[in-house]
DNA sequence: ATAGCCATGTAACCAGTTACATGATTGA
DNA sequence: TCAATCATGTAACTGGTTACATGGCTAT
């Protein structure tokens, strides 16, 4: 129920299309949220239906018109009613995990090699993290303050990642 | 797609009903798996409907019969096949962070209660993680090293719990 | 008394994924 | 010529949650 909150809080920044709402959710949201086109359109079109977002058209010759939202004064304040509410942490449900907890059933060198890919992937990943977080450093005092609490997240993404690299860099230390 | 390999796992190791796999998600596995009775229940009548599980009834007097599932063989290569496919690392999805992304929007007491509450409930999480651990080194060597995957879990969800708990801890240092 | 455990399930709903669909423009 | 980017959407399905339903036994 989250999806359409972090839409929201997006459109709370900037308004935009459903189109840029999917570039924005494959960058610095993204590592903590991230969404397809489809379902950004038919958050959209709830939200819409609802009344939390409004649109203007913006035409364009050989292209469907973009639909530029914006957030209404009602779905401003749904957004302030969620973010005062509470909410559970979320579950962790991997899949790897099942793996490597019956590894004894694998095969040893899929299992070995997916644990591999793994491992690059969030080498990867992490990779991409710090260098946005460079990137960050790099910008005067005065914008880092005003980003400050973004950044945060980020430097959960730099802990998630780094913590599954290392994790994943012990278990193929101890594998069989 | 994957709790249904997950109780195939669990029956693998050892049959039980579908109350027993509920108990055993909120124990040890159900650190990076779990499930409701609800799911575990719809999950075995799909696995049954498939022929991938099979049960015994054990008559109770005063309860509803147990229905004691195990594996069958197309089950066990069914499981095979997927412990040699790969998967995708699951994508971190927790409303916290939009909350943190969002804090200028929101309320800044309710806020700090609600990252007060998260770090909380991840102590006591990596408490019980701990405590775990605990457990498992006190055991005979031979246990230990039969029992070396699925304590590797384990230690991610140590890992993971005190991630969180560090990045909440500097959150709360910078929250305004 | 009343809460908690044992033991099963169904139904409705919401969230997220996959597949399908269209079509112009731009750069390699 | 082929892939990528821009730009929108619908439909079907799967996975997970919430709500509803039953009922005996045991310990405080």
């Amino acid at each position: 129920m989250s999806l359409k909150h972090a839409i929201l809080v997006l459109l709370e920044k900037e308004p935009g299309s459903g189109y840029d709402l999917v570039q924005r959710f494959n960058q610095g949201i993204g590592n903590f949220w991230n969404a397809s086109h489809q379902q950004v359109y038919q958050q959209l079109k709830k939200l819409h239906a609802d009344l939390e977002v409004e649109y203007d058209l913006a035409p364009q010759s050989g292209k469907p018109d973009r639909k530029v939202y914006r957030i209404t004064s009602s779905g401003l304040q749904e957004l302030k009613r969620w973010l005062a509410a509470s909410n559970e942490p979320a579950v962790v449900r991997d899949a790897l995990l099942i793996k490597v907890f019956a590894a004894d059933l694998a095969d040893q060198s899929s299992l070995r090699d997916e644990i591999d890919r793994h491992r690059q992937l969030h080498a990867d990943k992490l990779a991409a993290h710090l260098a946005a977080e460079e990137k960050y450093l790099q910008q005067p005092a005065a914008r880092q303050k005003a980003m400050r609490m973004p950044y945060m997240t980020l430097r959960l993404g730099i802990r998630y990642e780094r913590q599954w690299l290392e994790w994943l860099e012990e278990v193929q230390a101890l594998f069989p």
